[in-house]
RNA sequence: CGGGGCGUGGCUCAGGUUGGUAGAGCACCUGCCUUGGGAGCAGGGGGUCGCAGGUUCAAAUCCUGCCGCUCCGACCA
């Protein structure tokens, strides 16, 4: 490819919307470009790097015994009542209809289409295992689309989707899919760790992320300083603290005016904040939630949605406290009426003897408090957020946390959807069986960017050579000396007839311009070809990452020196 | 969804309070010059100032509504 065709227009100055680092850098080096929020036009150089991962990744599923096939984006409503996540999805879905008014959405996932289209086909247990993928674009209509490509509304996205006879064919399968996913982001390039995760909405029990390690990550990772364990911070389990034992003292009232944050609390009444309990307060499809931890804890939103079986949690307003007979910035466990509002106490809360809550009236908290003598929750559940030095479950040492962004995410599906959308097989007894389901996915776009986000310095990106666009960049340095051009040009068709993926900037650009552009665009490797250089008889090849330079006799094999450089890459 | 900000040539942004013929830098085109890290000079093309109303002799500027983009928040009890 020559640099003057090449459709990469290139920015000195980043659009303003950009936020982090691998969308300022695909819009700046002609990557992308914005149609509406989140939503983005993948140009050439974008292209081929996607495609790469595509490939990549088809490599290992197929290898990994999937077979890949092509759904439609567009799916009926129907299926996704039957399974009733039409209404459990909410504003998410991207929904359409057609000119005779049925209802459609542009598809966000496809267990529903996967599920209808495998019940329709398969009926014996001999047809079992079944393991099907494929990679097309998904729609999302987020909260807030940001980051460029790291939190699109459509998105490439690869989904995979298992159907086993039995439990045991399913860990098999997940297995499978685990070990693919590890292969396929080694090759990619990526410094990645797979964290245990909650299965969220897509429903199942038992699920890993795989995270790419970034800052600008909008994931937390909780991982043990001593031994294996990683997970979502969504997902980290806590064990409940135990306190010392008190005897249990009398209830007590106390005036706290103006005292709506629990260190206000804990300032005027001089008590140490873990001595206190502290309220959080939702309302959901379940009614109203309130939420205790400890006054230094933080409730995690997940852990309280699969305790009280809520789909979203939204926070509640002072109406609906007043309404539940009690108040912002006072709530506390004593004194609820269970008929109107839904207590779910973390388990550490359970543990404590004679703490500080609201008391369910402005301006009062009580003291003394104790569980099971002055309150019953209806719920009591592990609801906090791990913390920093937070203990392991596993081996109890202080827990690091870490942030990144998830570039695929295997579940166990168990009979979710086949349950919901009666997709059975006859067993060799003649008897029906429900499929046991796994799905697999990985955003392909979200990989790209994440690769960006690890790899770049201040001049660009950095591509490792397994995704790079192209390998090579060759540059004449003065297009206006006749020797350097031919040589270039030399060099550029003997490397392309030795099948690697070489551009030339033949652009009557200076030096410095050329330069810039390839650093931006983090070709692995720049030849450099000018006057200099070939007076010496000598090719100049430098790495992009390491800035080292090479210099390559012009008599030896440079696609063999080559080729080996990229090796390294 | 709530709150803030922004919308002026392809990009980054001035101008707006104080209404009076549309600006700069970069990019682009032509020519000269230059060629080992985003040069210089000269000339040139390109904008219904997001959309729709309103006020006014006159609106990019003031008012109203809408649309789009963007940031923050949704862990406050």
């Amino acid at each position: 490819m020559r640099c003057s065709k090449l459709y990469a227009p290139t920015l000195r100055e980043v659009p303003a919307e950009a936020e982090v680092i691998s969308q300022k850098l695909m819009l700046r080096a002609g990557f992308m470009r914005k149609s509406a929020a989140g939503m983005y036009t993948y140009l050439p150089l974008a292209w081929r790097v996607l495609k790469k991962i595509e490939n990549i990744v088809r490599e290992e599923m197929d290898r990994a015994g999937s077979q890949e096939l092509l759904m439609p984006i567009v799916q009926p409503a129907e299926i996704w009542q039957e399974s009733g996540r039409w209404s459990v999805y909410g504003a998410e879905m991207f929904r359409l209809k057609d000119r005779h008014n049925r209802e459609f959405c542009l598809g966000p996932t496809h267990e529903e289409l996967v599920t209808t289209l495998i019940r329709g086909d398969v009926r014996s247990y001999r047809q079992l295992p079944l393991n099907v993928y494929q990679i097309q674009n998904k729609y999302r209509d987020e909260r807030r689309p940001r980051f460029g490509l790291m939190r699109g509304r459509e998105f490439i996205m690869k989904d995979a989707y298992s159907f086993d006879r039995d439990e045991e064919g399913l860990e098999a399968s997940y297995q499978a899919m685990y070990k693919a996913y590890e292969k396929i982001f080694t090759r990619c390039g990526l410094s990645f760790k797979p964290v245990e995760a909650d299965s969220g909405a897509i429903g199942g029990s038992g699920s890993h992320e795989f995270m790419a390690l970034a800052e600008s990550g909008e994931a937390e990772i909780a991982s043990c300083s001593a031994c294996a364990y990683a997970a979502d911070i969504e997902k980290a389990e806590l064990h409940p603290i135990e306190a010392p034992f008190e005897e249990a003292l009398p209830v007590e009232k106390v005036l706290t005016p103006d005292c709506k944050t629990i260190q206000a609390v804990c300032e005027y009444l001089h008590l140490p904040v873990e001595k206190s309990v502290k309220a959080v307060a939702f309302k959901c499809d379940k009614g109203l939630v309130l939420c205790f931890v400890r006054g230094d804890h933080e409730v995690n939103e997940i852990k309280i949605c699969n305790t009280v079986g809520a789909s979203e949690l939204e926070m509640a307003d002072e109406e609906q406290l007043l309404a539940a007979g009690t108040c912002g910035g006072y709530m506390g466990p004593k004194g609820l009426d269970s008929e109107k509002v839904i207590v779910v106490c973390d388990a550490t809360v359970m543990k404590m003897h004679n703490f500080c809550c609201g008391a369910n009236e402005a301006g009062y908290h009580f003291l003394n408090v104790n569980p099971g003598r002055d309150f019953a929750p209806a719920y009591v559940a592990d609801i906090r957020l791990m913390a920093a030095g937070d203990p392991c479950p596993h081996c109890g040492a202080p827990i690091i946390k870490a942030r990144g962004i998830e570039v695929g995410q295997v579940f166990k599906l168990h009979t979710k959807y086949s349950k919901a959308l009666h997709a059975a097989y006859l067993d060799e007894a003649g008897k029906e069986q429900l499929m046991v389901m796994g799905c697999y996915g990985i955003g392909v776009s979200r990989t790209m960017a994440a690769a960006i986000e690890q790899n770049n310095d201040k001049d660009g990106m950095i591509w490792p050579a397994a995704i790079a666009p192209y390998h090579v960049i060759v540059v004449p340095v003065n297009s206006k000396d006749a020797p350097s051009l031919a040589k270039a040009e030399e060099i550029y068709a003997q490397l392309c007839r030795a099948g690697i993926e070489t551009v030339i900037d033949d652009r009557n650009e200076r030096p410095g311009v050329k330069f810039k552009d390839a650093d931006l665009i983090g070709y692995p490797l720049r030849i450099t070809v000018g006057p200099k250089t070939l007076a010496a008889g000598q090719i100049e090849v430098r790495e992009r990452k390491s800035g080292a330079v090479h210099f390559v006799p012009a008599e030896e094999d440079l696609a063999a020196a080559v080729k080996e450089l990229l090796k390294t890459l």
